[in-house]
RNA sequence: GCGGUUGUGGUGAAGUUGGUUAACACUCUGGAUUGUGGCUCCAGCAUUCGCGAGUUCGAGUCUCGUCAAUCGCCCCA
């Protein structure tokens, strides 16, 4: 057969049992989200583009992976490669910083793109749940957030991960590191290797992270990113740690850890496996953002939020064997033999109408394939009807464990179906 | 965007130094069982080997291109 078609690259479709998957691991989001006060909100799809890409972005994500359209009217825009800045720029619009009750809650799920090359865990239409809590500036809130993300995780299945973390320091501190670490490379630019030339322009820090040559001797000796930690920053960081130890998450501090958008201040962090295998393995990392809802005309309010990347977090519950879920039976499986006009579907009607599920055999087969249907249909009661019961106006019901089968009139069948049915739950 | 590996039916897969009708298993469809499934036994199901071109008397098997998946780099969720 010819394949004429086929999904866009980096792109898939969701179906069968991964569809119950996907609803069984939102409705654990959605009620651990209930649970810490945040509330959902859902923004475009698409953005102009400014709301993406600021002035003096240096990230690559937003300067060499966004989806990117001029629409008919000639405006510029771009498919949402992130969600925070979409949060933010919402929050803004509507003036939620006017409010009493600050931090606002926000959390989303939904798809995200970015133009990249697609390997496992990383997509180009992606899904990511992500949470905000902007306006407030306390180490205990991103202490709590990251333990918001953690109870999702834990009630997915998944163990044996661990926080890494690290701070950049308030706004500051971070670009006084940042100059250190250029003139602390700078010397040794013939040496480095070619990703880490770019790096040294576009994100100083990101040197640190480079495994070329990471073991080079001027590495050992590179600035760290605490020794550039103002007091405050510096209590801050301590007081975040402080925070996991007594909520028993296990976190390791990384001074490397540098994530890859511009807008983090102070904290940041990234949740992995323990036993790090492949190269996508970040299930949800964020950080504190001072300044970007200043940068959105909202006032100068602080945020803190995380992504977590769902196709990632799905696939490494189930690899640890949880979120298990079971196929979803239907009640009843109405069988028609030869020609009963619409017989089957009045009765079908009557069924669901009283709350049974109930699926009819369209295929015109054979009595045996059609009792094969049923089966894999896992239906608990069959009605069979043929000729002969569309003339005495009855209904066969054949409970399928009992392996029992009664004929009744028409006007009776509801009730013996549920009297079947209630017997199943006992 | 760069480099490596892979690509045979609904599924898992055999396919030897290129040689006539693409093995086997599961699933599925039909029958044995004239209106009753789960066991058993028969029978059937890929004009075609991701797609396109080339080499050859002849290609699933060789070459090139292309698409896709996957691994590493880059980046990141």
């Amino acid at each position: 057969m010819e394949n004429r078609y086929q999904m866009p690259r980096g792109t898939f479709d969701l179906f069968d049992q991964d569809v119950i998957v996907w609803q069984k691991a939102e409705e654990i989001i959605r009620e651990i989200c209930a649970l810490y006060g945040y509330e959902e909100i859902r923004t475009p799809v698409f953005e102009a583009t400014e709301v993406f890409k600021g002035e003096n972005d240096s990230s690559d994500m937003v300067n060499k992976e966004m989806y990117t359209f001029d629409d008919n009217g000639g405006r510029s825009m771009t498919l949402r490669p992130e969600g925070t800045k979409g949060i933010i720029r919402s929050f803004v619009e509507h003036k939620m910083f006017g409010s009493p009750d600050l931090p606002r809650k926000l959390f989303y799920i939904g798809p995200m793109f970015r133009y990249g090359r697609p390997q496992k865990g990383r997509y180009r239409q992606f899904h990511q749940f992500g949470v905000e809590a902007i306006g407030a500036r306390d180490p205990l809130l991103d202490v709590e957030t990251i333990a918001l993300g953690w109870q999702i995780i834990k009630a997915m299945g998944i163990s044996n991960v661990k926080v890494l973390i690290n701070s950049l320091g308030d706004q500051p501190s971070r670009s006084a590191y940042r100059n250190a670490l250029k003139q602390h490379f700078t010397p040794h630019l013939d040496e480095l290797c070619p990703d880490c030339h770019r790096r040294l322009e576009q994100n100083p820090l990101r040197v640190l992270d480079c495994k070329v040559d990471r073991d080079r001797d001027f590495f050992k000796d590179a600035p760290s990113t605490t020794e550039y930690l103002n007091e405050e920053s510096r209590n801050y960081f301590d007081k975040v740690l402080k925070g996991l130890d007594d909520l028993g998450i296990e976190y390791e501090i990384d001074t490397h850890l540098v994530r890859g958008l511009d807008y983090y201040t102070n904290t940041v962090f990234e949740v992995v496996p323990k036993d790090d295998d492949g190269q996508q393995s970040t299930i949800y990392a964020g950080g504190q953002y001072d300044g970007l809802v200043e940068s959105f005309g909202g006032g100068d309010l602080c945020g803190f939020g995380f992504g977590m990347g769902l196709e990632r977090t799905i696939a490494l519950a189930k690899e640890q064997g949880g979120l298990q879920v079971e196929g979803k039976p239907v009640d009843v499986y109405v069988i028609a033999i030869g020609e009963v006009g619409d017989y089957g579907l009045r009765i079908a009607q009557r069924l669901r109408s009283e709350g049974i599920s109930a699926v009819l055999d369209y295929t015109h087969r054979g009595m045996k394939g059609q009792f094969k249907a049923a089966e894999r249909a896992q239906s608990r009661v069959i009605i069979i009807a043929g000729e002969d019961e569309v003339k005495n106006n009855t209904v066969n019901i054949k409970d399928t464990e009992k392996r029992e089968q009664i004929t009744v009139p028409s006007a009776e069948m509801t009730e013996k179906v549920c009297a079947i049915l209630k017997g199943q739950e006992e």
